[in-house]
DNA sequence: CAATCGTGCGCG
DNA sequence: AAAGCGCGCACGATTG
């Protein structure tokens, strides 16, 4: 084994070497912090399983760095995890090209598996695919002790086994036929990176206009729950005693109560002082809430609780605190590969802001543009519902998509035999929902394997009403019944599912048995729901993802004045140059057609694309 | 006191 | 009845 530090200028030249005679290098970064705008580059380590250089980025210069690494563009970078490398590149200018993630790989070849099942870290990857045992401690050292014989060791093993491992990960790509799917996590982790690295920009004056209004409601809402309490002989009882620790009113009027009456958090406390009046409920949530709100004035302020305690606490005041000071955008963490296929997002998530309602619009409206830009945005129309018309084949809905009409109210009509002028009227089961909305809930849940006690339970009807729904739903439309229980065979008969053609990405069932006797028989329906919803709802995933990477592209190639800002689920939002917009809105619109087409090769497509000043969902 | 689980709710 | 799917987060309650 070969492994040294390049410390001299004059080292350098060898490494350029072993980049360029070699068409695949392991690439490795060890920085001071986890962004690159608060710390530093401390090593990069480049090699293979026999040659490793482990380069001393501070005592060499980063300057006299850069020639090397711009070397890495002709080459197919491998690395673990390098959404995290590729910014510290981006960071000092570097371009790559190409790259093979081998944490993206092992993510791709596990979807869907439990924890017990799925190792994911190098160190893992590396013991179970080599047995051989790296050691991360020693590594993390390097802050304190800096290039120490043991520390190069380890920086060098890290990038030792990495061309091994793809070589591995590979023969199981193909084994299971995921190469199309591999290319697109590969090609789209640069993207995400980008997407990390220039977050959305917060107005804090708009944003702190939100949370005075969220806490002053608050507040109000507790007093008057406090009130009810107070002035309530039958409720004194249920009083705290004893001053709640660490708990406080919400200082909006910069007072601090000593004690509390009734933690209004507390499901316990509240589920008691419910059945005290007699309200019988299991639970505490809205939903269940909802129905007995008329039971004592009580009910309906604890359901205001709750909702304005969620926006308080998560998209309060705390959500400022994740701008960070010297970039001043949210530099949120996105995992790129959850068990459907999807994104998720955290510190902070950006994928559950709220987005219904007149507050909601304020606080999208907080989200803006670079100064003098504007937000061109674009949201597929419908598209898992459009995945499970394309694979079934339904007339009825392959018409209505053709057509260009409204898919819920098409149904509606169908369904309760109504005219197309009644959909909004009051369901009459539920006068409180129109008839729209409901088969909107129907659609949905029914299109993911809800059964009539969910159904009846949703919509507050009989079960034997929610069966009627459900029968006459899917007499409407057989064929979709018929593809969904095609999936479902399809899970329990293999163990995994596939998203659409062409990239057919995998979720595995981990409660899965060849033998079936052996699975519980409620194991087995949640792997039929399971499967149902990965299909539209994976291949939703696969083609943001490709359009994404489109629209990523179109702005490298030409240096369009654009920066993606957010995608959430179906729906890309960009950061555009006041004048390109109206080019830009007909370019982004064209892309995410173009990306939706690998996967719908019958179902017309629709995008809708706007321009607006801040964040807006229309 | 830290780690873990449950509840409830935000999004598609 | 564990009887729509996929997440992350804040908080309370429980555990060791």
């Amino acid at each position: 084994m070969e492994c040294q530090v390049t410390r001299m200028k004059e080292q350098l030249e060898e490494v350029n070497n072993f980049i360029r005679i070699n068409e695949f290098v392991g690439f490795d970064t060890e920085t001071s912090s986890m962004l690159p705008f608060d710390g530093k580059l401390l090593a990069v380590q480049i090699g293979d399983f026999n040659t490793q250089y482990v380069i001393d980025v501070q005592t060499i210069g980063i300057d006299n760095l850069l020639p090397t690494l711009n070397l890495l563009k002709d080459t197919i970078v491998i690395g673990h995890n390098l959404k995290f490398d590729l910014k510290w590149m981006h960071y000092h200018g570097i371009k790559v090209d190409k790259v093979f993630d081998t944490f993206l790989a092992e993510c791709l070849l596990t979807a869907g598996l439990d924890k017990e099942n799925r190792h994911l870290s190098l160190q893992a990857c590396v013991s179970n695919y080599f047995g051989v045992r790296l050691d991360k401690s020693i590594r993390s050292k390097i802050i304190y002790e800096g290039f120490s014989d043991r520390v190069i060791r380890y920086c060098a093993e890290d990038v030792k086994y990495l061309s091994l491992l793809r070589k591995r990960q590979l023969e199981k790509i193909e084994e299971w036929e995921l190469e199309k799917v591999m290319d697109l996590e590969n090609r789209f982790v640069k993207v995400l990176m980008l997407m990390e690295y220039y977050g959305p920009i917060i107005d804090t004056k708009k944003w702190t206009e939100v949370y005075t209004l969220v806490e002053k409601t608050l507040g109000k809402t507790v007093e008057q729950l406090n009130n009810i309490i107070l002035h309530n002989d039958k409720l004194k009882k249920y009083i705290n005693t004893e001053p709640q620790l660490g708990l406080e009113f919400p200082d909006f009027n910069n007072k601090v109560a000593d004690k509390v009456l009734i933690n209004w958090s507390s499901p316990i406390q509240k589920l008691k002082l419910l059945h005290g009046l007699d309200i019988n409920v299991k639970s505490t949530e809205a939903k269940d809430l909802i129905r007995k709100r008329d039971k004592h004035p009580i009910v309906p302020l604890l359901i205001k609780y709750s909702k304005w305690n969620k926006l308080s606490t998560s998209f309060g005041r705390n959500f400022l605190k994740f701008i960070h000071p010297v970039t001043g955008r949210i530099h949120p963490d996105y995992f790129q590969i959850i068990a459907s296929g999807r994104l998720s997002c955290s510190k902070p998530n950006l994928l559950n802001i709220p987005s219904h309602g007149d507050l909601a619009k304020k606080i999208q409206a907080s989200f803006i543009p670079k100064y003098g830009n504007k937000i061109v945005g674009g949201d597929y129309s419908n598209f898992e519902l459009r995945i499970i018309s394309e694979f079934a084949d339904e007339p009825l809905w392959t018409t209505t998509f053709a057509e260009d009409r409204d898919l819920h109210s098409e149904l509606c009509t169908r369904i309760f035999n109504i005219r197309e002028d009644q959909v909004n009227d009051p369901f009459p089961l539920k006068p409180d929902f129109t008839y729209r909305h409901v088969q909107k809930i129907i659609d949905f849940g029914l299109s993911y394997g809800m059964t009539e006690f969910k159904l009846g339970d949703l919509l507050d009807i009989p079960t034997r009403e929610a069966r009627k729904l459900i029968n006459s739903f899917f007499i409407t439309i057989p064929r979709v019944k018929k593809i969904l229980s095609i999936w479902a065979y399809a899970a329990t008969s293999r163990g995994y599912i596939r998203t659409a053609p062409p990239y057919r990405r995998i979720r595995w069932f981990p409660n899965w048995n060849e033998d079936l006797s052996k699975v519980e028989p409620y194991l087995i329906s949640a792997i039929e729901r399971e499967a149902k919803n990965t299909v539209p709802q994976g291949s939703n995933a696969d083609c943001i993802k490709e359009a994404l990477c489109l629209v990523q592209d179109e702005i490298d190639n030409n240096n369009y004045p654009v920066k993606i800002m957010l995608s959430i689920y179906d729906e890309i939002v960009t950061d555009c140059k006041k004048e390109f917009t109206e080019e830009w809105k007909v370019i982004l619109e064209t892309l995410m057609i173009k990306a939706a087409k690998e996967i719908l090769k019958i179902t017309p497509v629709k995008v809708n694309v706007t321009i607006s000043d801040h964040w807006i969902k229309d």
